[in-house]
DNA sequence: TTTT
DNA sequence: TTTT
C-alpha cells in the first residue's frame, strides 16, 4: 500500500494529534544535553569459515560462538599481474544467531554477515592487548543446496556439527535484531485509512 | 572485555549445556522446511531534506513522516567534465525516528540514514502503480552545530518545526531497532567468568 | 605487511615531501569553492532475478543491460505473524558485468549487488515520469555449484542464455571500478622500506 | 534519461551485436576454471579522528597516511542503563584521499569513511603478529561550516595541520577509485538514441 | 596509543 | 513534487 497522497502534502495531518505515545526507553538515545557526535559502524562481509563452529554458553544461557572468516580479495595490480589478498576475521555470533551457525555451518562454509566493530581489549603479562572483531547482527546462510558448504573432514568439531542436517537457505538475526521488527506491525497488514497520508 | 580464550580453541565448553533457551518466537525465521532464499536489503544514504517535515499519526498513534531526500553526487567524466547527478528518494520514518526527524530537521538539513528498500504498490484508474522508497531503519543527524543544518526560512513549515530547539547531533532507531539491543545485556559489563571461551 | 611503525608516530616523514603528485584529474571533487554538501548513496542487495537477461550494446559498443531483481524479506509480526514481503528492483549493469551476468545468470539465479540508487526522469504524454532504480558497481555470483542457481525453463531468453556454461562463483566489478584498484599497486608486494611510517 | 523501453522487455536488441569489446584486462577476474568463491569485504563507518594526521609518502611518492578513529556507539541494556562503547579503528588513506585528509581533518574532526577490512600480519621477535585495519575507498569530510571539525589546539601536529583552511564539506576517492567513474562516460550525458533498450 |  |  502507498503512503502518498492525493491530498496536498502540506495539510495539517487527518488524525488529531493524538496523546504523546508511550516513550520506549529504548528510544531516548537521544537527550537534549548530550554531546553524542554523529557515528556509525556497520560492517558487510562474505566470505568462508575457516573452522568448524563451537557453541557456548554464557552461565545465563545465552548462546553465543566465535567464528573465523576467510575473505578472499582478488585484484589485478598495475602491472596486470593478479594480487590475492584474504582477510581474517573473527566474528562473534549471539543467541540465535550463534544456534543457527552451528547448526548450519561448518569449516568451509560459504556465509554472509552483517554486523559491527567492536574492539576487545585484556590484559596480559600487564599489557594492554587489542583486537578488532565484528559482532554479527545478521547472518545468511550462502552456499549449494545440498547444504555442505564446503569441507566435509569434520570429525574433530566439537559435538558434532550439523551438516547432516537439511540445510535451508536462510537468515538469522542477532537476538536484539530479531526481536525488533524493522517496522511497527500494522504497517504491514493494515488497511488503507491506516495511514494518515 | 576479551571473548578470546587461553585455553585451546577446540576444547568442549567450560559451562555445562544448559537446557534449551526458550525460543524467542522473532528468532524462528528459518525452517526446516522453508525454501527462503538468500536476501539482503539493505540501503544506506547521506543528503539534504528536500522539503520540511510533516508528523503524522497513524490511528493506533504511531508517529510516522515520509521525507524527501537528496543525494548529491558529482564525478569527473571521462573526457574530464564534470557530471552532477542527483537522487531524490522518498524515505519513510517510524517511531521515535519520525518524531526526532520532525523536531530535529527540516528543509535542507542534512542527514545520513540506514535503511531498507521497499516498494510501494497501488492501484489508480484501474492501472497498477509502483514506487521505490526506503523506509529507514536508523537516522543519524549531521550539520553543524549550530543546530541549523539548512535553510531557516521555514515560516511554513507544518506545525513549527524545531529550528530553535537546540539540536544534538544525534541518531535515532526506529522502534523496531530500538527496542532490540543489538547484543544480550550481560555482554555489556558481565564479569570475566561470563564467557565461556 | 604492517604500515605500523616502531618509531614515534609523530615524527617528520622519513621520507623528504616529494614535489606535489601529479593530479590525476578524478580527485579533484573537492574545490575550495565548491559547496557540495556531504552525500553518500550506496545499495547492498541479495535477491533472484525475476527474468531471463538480455545484453544489449549502446552504439558506442558498450555492454549494459537492465535486470529485474525480487529480495525477499520475512520478518515476524508484532502479533507472531510471519510477514512476507519482496521488493522488485530493478538494476542496471555496465560493461563487463553486464556480460558476465548474461553469460551466468538467469531467471531465478541468485545474485548479490554492490551499487547506488539512481533516479530516472522522462516525459510521457507531457507528464514527467520518476523511477527509482539501481546502478551496479559490483556483481557476485551466488547459488549453488550446479550454476543453475534457479529455474532452466529458458527457451525464451534472447538469444539463449548460457545456463549451460560452467559458472563460476565469481565477482565482477563495473567497467569503472574494476579498472581503478583500491589500492597503489606497491601496496600488495613491496618490501619494507616502501612504506613511509 | 530512462533506460526503459516502450517495446516488449523480450525483443532482440536493436543494435547489431557489435565486435567483442576490447577486454579491460581488470575485468578478468571471473576465470572459468577459478575456484574464487564469493567474497565481499565491505565497512562503512562515522566517528572522530583520535589524533592530528602525518602526511607520509612511499617512495614512489604516493602519499599515504594512517588515521585514527574512534566510533562512539550508545545503546541502552536490557535492565534499561546505558551502554557506551567506543571503537578505535586504524583507517590508511592513499592517494587524494590522504592529502584532502592531511589537509581539512585534525584531531576530533568528524568524518564518514567507506572502506574495507585489511589484515596486517608482520613478524617481531620470530613471533607472528596480526591487526586488522580499515583502508579506505571513499571519505567524507562532515562537520560544522566553520571548518574547524573538532579541537583546534593544534599547536603539535606536524607540519602545521590545515584548521586555517576553508573546509569544503567534500568527498574524496581514493586514488583508484576516483580514477574510476563507476560508469561509461556516454551514460551521463548522451542523446535518446545511445541506449539500447 | 585514543575522539566527542 | 525537489536539497546543497
Amino acid at each position: 500500500m502507498s503512503l502518498r497522497f492525493s491530498r496536498a502534502r502540506h495539510n495539517p495531518p487527518v488524525v488529531p494529534r493524538p496523546p504523546p505515545p508511550e516513550r520506549d526507553l529504548y528510544y531516548e538515545r537521544i537527550q537534549p544535553g548530550a554531546e553524542t557526535m554523529a557515528s556509525y559502524n556497520r560492517v558487510i562481509l562474505m566470505g568462508n569459515l575457516t573452522r568448524d563452529i563451537e557453541l557456548r554458553y554464557t552461565p545465563a544461557g545465552t548462546p553465543v560462538t566465535e567464528v573465523g572468516l576467510a575473505v578472499n580479495d582478488r585484484r589485478k595490480g598495475q602491472n596486470g599481474e593478479w594480487i590475492d589478498e584474504t582477510t581474517f576475521v573473527d566474528i562473534t555470533f549471539w543467541g540465535r544467531t550463534a544456534e543457527v551457525a552451528s547448526e548450519y555451518l561448518s569449516k568451509g562454509s560459504p556465509v554472509f554477515i552483517e554486523g559491527r566493530l567492536k574492539l576487545d581489549t585484556w590484559e596480559k603479562d600487564g599489557q594492554k592487548n587489542y583486537k578488532l572483531r565484528v559482532v554479527c547482527d545478521r547472518m545468511q546462510l550462502l552456499g549449494g543446496r545440498d547444504g555442505s558448504g564446503g569441507s566435509s573432514n569434520n570429525a574433530n568439531s566439537g559435538g558434532g556439527s550439523a551438516r547432516s542436517t537439511p540445510r535451508p537457505e536462510a537468515t538469522s538475526y542477532s537476538q536484539s535484531s530479531a526481536s525488533a521488527p524493522p517496522e511497527p506491525d500494522h504497517h504491514g497488514g493494515i488497511g488503507g485509512d491506516e495511514i494518515p497520508f
